[in-house]
DNA sequence: GATGAATGAGGTTTCATTCAT
DNA sequence: TATGAATGAAACCTCATTCAT
């Protein structure tokens, strides 16, 4: 059962509000599939219908509509996760929320984070701090929580950046395969990633909150 | 103690036997940084210090090129994990081996394992189906032992495919962050992928072998 | 002293009678600085605070915009130069009045003067034909009192022609590096350009009058 | 008589040594007609029979075109001219030297040296920085003959600034207008056009030397 | 009076590729 | 082996312009 909702992936102009909204929807689905250099705005125009010309009138660069991407995808990604994973309860339950809603995100809005995954080399000079910026403060809300629960005796590992970064590209797969309609639902698919990795870190041997 | 040994990653004239080594990896670094459709034979050719036409001599196109390095890569990847994973001895055995040698492998073949795993999606039409199937055909090493091991008792999951792909992907980040001259050692780092993902899976609390 | 007074150039909202004459304004700076084909209209209606839609109500287009600048611009030339150039008197007043007027009309008017001297080239067809005939017109004031001048005896100097054109530009000069707070004054500079031609083309040595 | 020779200006390939060569001349003629921003790198590539793409394996840009052409000019310009209006002898024998000098370049050269003296606005950064510090080196050569000269009671003017200006700007004329064909031949314009300069400036009424 | 949305042509530039030498 | 010269397609982007509102 879903708690949020935030539109369909697919890009068809009955669903998207308006024109900018369509183009960005567009712009995902294609760099998803083919990366930011394999996608040319050609492509782009093509799959909305309108002259390459017009996507100028929404953004200014090709580069620009990529960093609309990342940011707003970051932008939800942290209004999602940060309050599960900031709630009141032990760093074993907070951990378990946490991972849950990063890899719901992840299933439901997967080729917006595919696309910010992996074309932050795409990005240029300052963007791309900002968005690296971003992406280490979020991270950075999982690091604070393994480490804390190491120091309580509630984890065991010896290296906390290796197990978030180990945690981070283990859920950031699922992006890359999720498909709505596949073997696994939704909650069992996050069901199995924190409970693998809830056993991974834990000091002891228990099943996730 | 490493026991193998394919060479440095630095792109130098005087470590490459030849000069199709040299372009190879000068390929690798640039594709690495900044991906296929990122990287122009020019790059390439600058880097090496020749004419982009000269490139035509050594590879018959850019398709090729990333052809031949995803072709190396998994074979040699194939043929370094698979003595381990395929041992005697106990699942639990085996797939630490297994996950030992595969982080292994990704960090001492960082860039090229990179490439190989990110830009599947450059290859056109029948590189791509061969690509795939190596890989597809690479992952079943661990999806079998998995599965094997399930049955035996020994791990506990639900779904064999998914614990596989979080492996996978989990141990891909390697090749993203690993710095030769980093905090930890290429041997801690393996033991700490293995330790987490063993425990996740272990159907009982113990050390991996 | 100033006889005349077409207002400042500076595209300043307050000063310009109207959204039109605002336009003009800024076209006219714009152009003289970058030319007609370096001025894009975005950079017009930028400077005017409008939409570049907005420029068509009152021009129907970028090359009726320059027409409309070079009229004006010729008409108040020929207006201010030819009473003086053809009031009674010798030819060599009538030459050292017009000579005045011209060079104080190219100063007080650079921008306007810069353009349509220069960008005579960017007009198309009939547009050009039209204000190469008030040019050749204009020029011909000039041209005229010299030959009457030397048939008279009071000019010398082998082809009108030429010693007309040798004017026409040594003048058109003022206005490319004429700045009102510079080092001469404006009367200052049209006496010593009037000066050095009237020394130059007279058959006497004398002072102009 | 002419005593140099740089070849015509028409673009012609049989003229042109190389393509690099047969490029710079159609860039030229096509430049002097329309402006730079007026001329296309179509056009150019129309001009000498080429695809657009083959431009760029001469010329990295358009602006290092243009840029190419301005060196060139000046530099051609100023050995042609410091040797006369350097040479021992009287300051009037010196700049009756120079501006012949100067008045046979420009119409020898006209395409070129009309380029150059109108299209200065259209470099960029510190292309133009080089350009106009040229320029400005160059005309200092008549500047320091003007202001020698009037020292020592040779000429009369208020502005020395001012008289160099009007005499570039009054010989550059020749450039908009020369025509090989024309009524007057070469050197009876750099005669006229001397003759009137120097009468004008000189503090004795005299010939030209 | 002024704008928002769209266009279509064309701008400069880059790309992978070819081929005679 | 390697290159110099050229290509043709296509990249991103800008332009003047239109038109319904």
């Amino acid at each position: 059962m879903k708690s949020y909702d935030w539109g369909v992936q697919v890009a068809n102009r009955h669903d998207a509000k308006n024109t900018e909204e369509f183009i960005y929807r567009a712009a995902v689905e294609l760099m998803a599939a083919r990366g930011y250099h394999g996608t040319t705005l050609r492509d782009v125009a093509r799959a909305v219908g309108l002259q390459m010309s017009s996507i100028y009138y929404y953004f200014p660069s090709k580069q620009e509509l990529l960093l609309a991407i990342m940011r707003r995808t970051m932008r939800d990604l942290r209004a999602f996760v940060e309050p599960p994973i900031s709630a009141e309860g032990s760093f074993r339950a907070r951990l378990t929320a946490g991972i849950r809603a990063h890899v719901l995100f992840h299933a439901d809005r997967r080729l917006e984070t595919l696309v910010t995954d992996s074309e932050i080399r795409a990005l240029e000079g300052e963007n791309r701090d900002e968005i690296i910026a971003l992406r280490d403060a979020y991270s950075g809300l999982f690091l604070e929580v393994l480490e804390a629960g190491r120091r309580a005796g509630d984890f065991t590992f010896s290296d906390a950046h290796v197990a978030t970064n180990a945690l981070m590209t283990m859920c950031a797969g699922v992006a890359v395969w999720y498909q709505p309609e596949g073997r696994l639902s939704l909650p069992q698919i996050a069901e199995e990633f924190t409970r693998l990795y809830i056993r991974g870190v834990a000091a002891s041997p228990a099943q996730p909150e």
